[in-house]
Parts: C-alpha cells; sequence; structure tokens
RNA sequence: GCCCCCAUAGUCUAGUGGUUGAGGACGCCGGAUUCUCAGUCCGGAAGCCGGGGUUCGACUCCCCGUGGGGGUACCA
C-alpha cells in the first residue's frame, strides 16, 4: 500500500452550502494538491429527514464554481465507492456485528422523550448531562421482553468510563479529553441508519484517508471517532481541525449574517479565483507579506502547520477589495466573457454580440475595470455605455445640471460634436476644451455638466474615453436633452428620501 | 453548569525571550491628482485583553482572571 495522501470533504446535503463549508473543502484541495495526494467527496447523507437533491447539487455548484476538483466521488466514481452514505448502508452492518460480537455495542430502547427529560433533569442538578447506560446493562432475556412489547431500539457505543483520550492534532496540538465525561453514542438510530460518528469512522477507514481535515465543532466528538476506531480495531488517521469562520457578530456563521451561501457570493458579483484566495487567507497565511496570489502560488505554499487556531471574522469589505484587484489584474477579453451574462440578463447586450459590438464591450471593460470592485457593480455603475435609459444621480443634479449656464453650454457642446471628425478621444477632448476657451471659464466648467449630462453621474473614468466609445449621435441626443429637461426644470435635486 | 480551544489595531494577519520605537493588508482619516472618484499616488491615526509570576530582560514562557468561540443530540 503507498502512503499517498487523501483527504475528504465530507458534506451533510443539507440547506445551503455556506463559505464556511467552501473554506474546509478548499483547505482540503490545498493540502491535496500541495501532497501530490488525492481529494475525495463523500456525501454524508445519514440525515434521512433533512437531506435534500436539491442541497447536493448547490455543493457539487459551490466546488465547481470556486474550482475545486476531487478524484473520487459519487459523480466520478473511484475505488472506494459508493461514495454516498446511504448507499453503504450494508457495510455498516458489518461493522456493526463487530462491534455487537465484541461487546461494545448494545441495544438502546431510551425513547428521545426519555433522554431529554433524563437530560433536563441532570441539567437542573447541575450535572454534565450524558447518557447514563441503563440499557448497557440489560440482559438478552430484558431486551426480548422489551421487543414484544413492541419497543423500539437503536444501537449505542460502549466508550471508556475512565482514562484519557488523546488527540494528536495537526493545527490544534494536543488535546485530551476525559472518557468519563461523556456517556455512550448512538451509532446506529432507530430507522436502521448509521449516525455520523459512526458512518464516518468506517468510510474514512474504508476510504483510507490519511489526514482528516475538517471544522474545530467536530474536534470533541474525535474523542469518540478514536475510541470507535480501537474499537474495531482499525487505523487512526491524522487529524487537523480548521477554526471556524464566524459571522460580523462573532458567532458561528448562519443565516441571519445575511450572505453566507456560497452561491449569495457568485449572484454579488465576486470572481471564484477572488473568492478561492481570499478565503485561502482565512486561517492561513504565507507567512510573508503577499496577499494577492495565483491559485499555484497558493498550493506551493500550503502546509497545515501553518494554519492558525483562533477563528476569523468574515470581513466583506475585505473580499471586495480583493475582487476588485482581480477585476484590475484580468485581461479585458475574459473579463468581458465573464460580464456578458450579467449584461444580458440586465437587458444591456444581446445574447450574442456581433464581432464589432464585441470589440467595443471589450474595450468598454478595459477603460471601466479599474474601478468596479464587483462583476455587479459593472452593470449598475456602466449602465449608461450600453442605454440612453439612465438616471441622473442627485449628486450630478445638485452640482451641475441645476445650474442656469448648463442647458447653455450642453447645447453648445452638442452642436460642435454633432459634426465632429472623427470621433475619438483626442478630437472630442479638443472641442470640450476649445468651447471652454471660448467661454472663458475652465475646461473643468465644460467637462462636469458634460459628464453629468452624458452619464447621469459625477463620478467615473475618463470623460473624453468614454465619449469616444458612445455612439457620436446618442452623446449628442443624450446632451440635446439634458439641456432641453434643465431648462425645463426638470433636473432640479430630488427631494433627499433618507435623512 | 461541565469539557475543550482561542486571545497582536474595527477586520485578516506577520512576528522573535533582547535586532520591534511591533511589520503588511482591508477599512478609516488627511493631502495630491485642476476631468470626477468608486481610480491612482503620498501621508496619518489605530494594536500586543487585565493581573500576577519566571527572567538581567517579556508581546513572545507559566499561572489566575476577563473576554470570545466550539462542544455537551437517534444534526452533522
Amino acid at each position: 500500500m503507498s502512503n499517498k495522501v487523501r483527504v475528504r470533504f465530507a458534506p451533510a446535503p443539507t440547506g445551503y452550502m455556506h463559505i464556511g463549508n467552501l473554506h474546509t473543502a478548499l483547505f482540503n484541495w490545498l493540502f491535496a494538491r500541495k501532497q501530490g495526494g488525492a481529494m475525495i467527496l463523500r456525501i454524508e447523507d445519514t440525515d434521512e429527514l433533512r437531506s435534500t437533491s436539491d442541497a447536493l447539487q448547490v455543493i457539487y455548484q459551490g466546488l465547481k464554481w470556486i474550482g475545486l476538483d476531487w478524484d473520487e466521488g459519487p459523480d466520478v466514481g473511484g475505488e472506494s465507492g459508493p461514495y454516498v452514505q446511504s448507499e453503504r448502508l450494508d457495510i455498516y452492518q458489518e461493522y456493526l456485528e463487530r462491534l455487537l460480537d465484541a461487546g461494545r455495542a448494545y441495544e438502546c430502547f431510551c425513547t428521545p422523550e426519555q433522554l431529554e427529560e433524563r437530560r433536563e433533569v441532570m441539567r437542573a442538578r447541575g450535572i454534565p448531562p450524558k447518557y447514563d447506560g441503563r440499557c448497557a446493562q440489560l440482559s438478552e432475556d430484558e431486551r426480548e421482553e422489551l421487543r414484544a412489547e413492541g419497543g423500539e431500539s437503536c444501537i449505542r457505543f460502549r466508550v471508556k468510563e475512565t482514562g484519557t483520550t488523546v488527540i494528536q492534532d495537526i493545527i490544534q496540538g494536543e488535546v485530551c479529553y476525559e472518557n468519563s465525561l461523556i456517556g455512550d453514542p448512538v451509532i446506529v438510530k432507530t430507522s436502521g441508519f448509521p449516525t455520523y460518528h459512526f458512518a464516518c469512522v468506517v468510510d474514512d477507514h474504508l476510504m483510507q484517508i490519511t489526514h482528516v481535515i475538517r471544522a474545530v465543532e467536530h474536534l470533541p466528538n474525535t474523542q469518540i471517532h478514536i475510541q470507535l476506531q480501537e474499537a474495531l480495531g482499525i487505523a487512526r488517521p491524522q487529524y487537523a481541525h480548521l477554526p471556524l469562520i464566524l459571522g460580523e457578530d462573532r458567532s458561528k456563521l448562519s443565516k441571519r449574517h445575511g450572505a453566507v451561501a456560497v452561491t449569495d457570493y457568485e449572484e454579488q458579483g465576486f470572481l471564484p479565483e477572488a473568492m478561492f484566495n481570499f478565503l485561502a487567507l482565512l486561517g492561513w497565511s504565507p507567512g510573508d507579506e503577499q496577499e494577492v496570489m495565483t491559485r499555484e502560488q497558493i498550493v506551493e505554499r500550503f502546509s497545515l502547520e501553518a494554519c492558525d487556531k483562533s477563528p476569523s471574522i468574515f470581513d466583506v469589505q475585505k473580499a471586495e477589495w480583493m475582487n476588485g484587484e482581480y477585476m484590475k489584474r484580468m485581461d479585458a477579453a475574459p473579463l468581458a466573457e465573464r460580464l456578458l451574462p450579467l449584461l444580458v440578463e440586465a437587458g444591456l447586450v444581446e445574447t450574442q454580440p456581433s464581432a464589432g459590438r464585441w470589440q467595443w464591450l471589450v474595450q468598454v471593460v478595459d477603460l471601466m475595470k479599474e474601478r468596479t470592485p464587483l462583476l455587479t457593480t459593472f452593470v449598475t455603475w456602466g449602465r449608461y455605455f450600453f442605454t440612453n435609459d439612465y438616471e441622473y444621480e442627485n449628486r450630478a443634479r445638485e452640482k451641475w445640471l441645476n445650474r442656469e449656464d448648463t442647458p447653455e453650454k450642453l447645447g453648445a457642446l452638442a452642436a460642435r460634436l454633432q459634426l465632429l471628425e472623427p470621433w475619438d478621444h483626442q478630437t472630442i477632448e479638443g472641442t470640450v476644451r476649445g468651447l471652454a476657451e471660448e467661454l472663458e471659464v475652465s475646461a473643468a466648467k465644460v467637462i462636469h455638466p458634460c459628464r453629468a449630462a452624458v452619464t447621469g453621474t459625477t463620478i467615473g473614468p475618463s470623460l473624453f474615453h468614454l465619449m469616444g466609445l458612445l455612439d457620436q449621435d446618442d452623446v449628442v441626443r443624450r446632451l440635446q436633452r439634458t439641456a432641453q429637461r434643465a431648462r425645463a426644470g426638470e433636473l432640479a435635486p430630488l427631494p433627499n428620501e433618507n435623512e
């Protein structure tokens, strides 16, 4: 047997996939790729009530979005399949027999209601609410009797009553748990499905997982897992428990933190490579000051030993900054390809743009990418490139469109631009500056109203370059239309809604 | 309640018992850019949780406290 590294990402297909899950998947993947090992995707759908096929699709989608691949899994197969736990029930049964035969597992007839009641009592008395083990002592006759009465049962694992379980964790270091503090956990539910602890241990063994890399919330469970491994006589993998990602209020990430699902970030306009980079830097640092790195650089420098123990907060602002960096550094053409679907959806660009139109789009992207943090901001901030139907922002109205001398300037500019040839940024600039000179005002006094009229906003890229990319007739019409509306007093500042 | 873990600016982090007057990044503030800023450049404010030890010397080691987090399910 080779000593090749094998890791697994083992999500439960319940609900949505949040950013913390993706983080765990990413670190598993980074370690696998760095070590030249295998990444296995295993679906832990032992929660029959909450597992859904929709959730499963969301997992695939999330992993694919950020660019993680796997060497073995439900869809790609592999030698250790099946990779979905609900399809491995007979396997668990086999291992259960071993435990039963060894006297390390037993039937428990306590009902959930009884258990909850007893836990309450224990809590009230201030003692650890662990299972009291009452069914552990049942004789075969007593069990027979309970079954005859129609009592339903589950199977519990008999944990050690004394001693300490020591975990050597690559990230957390040495952690000890007292065996006397936990009760016998359920390993097979009344339904016949295994619980997480049991299925996980059996599968990690059968799939020859060498490194279990998962969130730190599983660290206490490792005590049970190790005892299960000992009882079964199977090898113990290495453990690496990752710190959690917390919401802004420092609590575990959940729906009430707003955007936590991977799909939320995709919809918000994050580039997967930026998210990849950003997530890699949560709980891990390359040790130097480089932050924006390629996937290859991250893989090259990654190590579990360099992972931090303390939890981190997902800072959306920094994530957006990182995304902006990626947009800036990306070539315009590939970026335009990412943008196209959003522009089509917004009804701003046709699904199959002509070659000329595409060339033009690339130029627009090149002009705008410097200042757009997200794909979606490109669409909103760059709207005026694609349509004459845009709003005049309040700042534009206040500062320029509401001025008495504006209509006249815009009109004069429209008249000159109408005849301009060629239509490029140099000649446009010459015309605009020339007008300013004739009017004996600074260039800014023409540039600003012009920008406000042509784009509806006070900010954006170089005005002359921007105009050069717009259609000449459109620009003239926009100037005329704005002048007209300004004269009619339609462009006065709007009443401030939120203040 | 009990068990475990964590603790460098608002956030992500680097960091060594003395070379640190603690480095970088996001964000924030200020200046510049006479075409704006949501762009760019420059500058700035902001931190080693508190208290005890150990030591010639602690941000760095130990203890206690405080704060935060996780676990304590027939969820994973």
